[in-house]
DNA sequence: CCCCTCCTGTAGCAACCGCTACATTTTTCT
DNA sequence: AGAAAAATGTAGCGGTTGCTACAGGAGGGG
């Protein structure tokens, strides 16, 4: 390990809020050395190349995801089907969690441009996302995993349907399947 | 109107076939003129900036996907709320159609980045969607803009999960959606 | 004919990009 | 202490970005 591991933590974790609150797209080597205190110089030592930065940025996302999501709602599961789905979709909403959509729509877009990087870091986020959710839901479910996909995908279509501004579409569609659903 | 009309469409056709391959984010101006067979000086005069490239090039391509919508499946309404959601999501899935939700994914994480310009071409073609779809609803659908809600925000989704290579769930998410809609 | 407006090619500017060569400082090991 | 290794600062390279200054061609109206 050349660099101490601590450090490597404090850097992608200033490296992540400038992310969040920058987006993803047109972050730079210079932007982001600059908001933790160095410079490009260093990260291209520490990491490689700014493909080594992304790449540990990106895992580095995907875990603060999950621990947002833990942190935000009580460990334990919802009452009911539709009232998870509420909750969840509150939450995505939250401004605690609005960078987290951003930046989730940017890793989509570079995804479905062919950088397999952001391609695993989707999968990964995806992955700890639908694991999580899946946690959350009433004990008893039928076919739970069917339910978990379909929420996933609703939940999924909400943050498009936000960053166009339709959130009210986006209501409306989660007040049908909650209820269809129940 | 101090670019013929046809020669704008022209051009506008030749870059939105340049970026539905090549992508929207990192298309630039050198690029997009060498597509069409002039320069980037040229655009710039007749577009007046990037900006207005951009901007003109979007609107355009909102018209050229409700276009390829209507030639792709056949005027008419489905013969069920389900095959309905079937139809178009294998429509959106198909090679001719799938630039499209590439370019999409492009203008929505610029939407949440916060350029008005994307964020207004993303209504626009939400608004296009939106339309087409309930016109494609069965006769006699209860409540028709609800459901097309549905349907448009669980499409999205398919997207997005397309997208991150979890087109299984998608499928998953579209056959409970079916079922519990019909 | 000349002028005037529209259009276009050439060349280049300043800023930014990822990345690197080189020298220097700081740390670590013996 | 002295040598080796790791870490860092400075400066800059070659490339691309959006955009522009300048010159000139083309065609129509006086």
């Amino acid at each position: 390990m050349t660099l101490s591991d601590d450090r490597r933590a404090a850097w992608l974790d200033g490296m992540a809020q400038h992310v969040l609150t920058h987006g993803l797209t047109h972050a730079s080597l210079r932007p982001l050395a600059q908001a933790v205190g160095t410079s490009d110089r260093m990260l291209i030592y520490h990491f490689g190349s700014k493909e080594g930065v992304v790449g540990a940025l990106l895992h580095h996302l995907a875990g603060g995801f999950v621990a947002g999501l833990e942190a935000a709602l009580p460990p334990g599961r919802a009452v009911s089907v539709p009232l998870c789905l509420a909750e969840v979709v509150a939450l995505l909403r939250d401004p605690g969690m609005a960078g987290y959509g951003r930046v989730w729509l940017d890793i989509l877009s570079a995804a479905a441009g062919g950088s397999a990087a952001h391609r695993e870091a989707g999968q990964e986020i995806m992955a700890g996302f639908a694991g999580w959710l899946e946690g959350r839901l009433p004990e008893g479910t039928d076919e739970p995993a069917a339910v978990a996909a379909t929420l996933l995908t609703l939940i999924e279509g909400v943050i498009v349907m936000d960053s166009v501004g339709q959130s009210a579409l986006a209501d409306r569609a989660v007040a049908v399947v909650g209820m269809r659903l129940s």
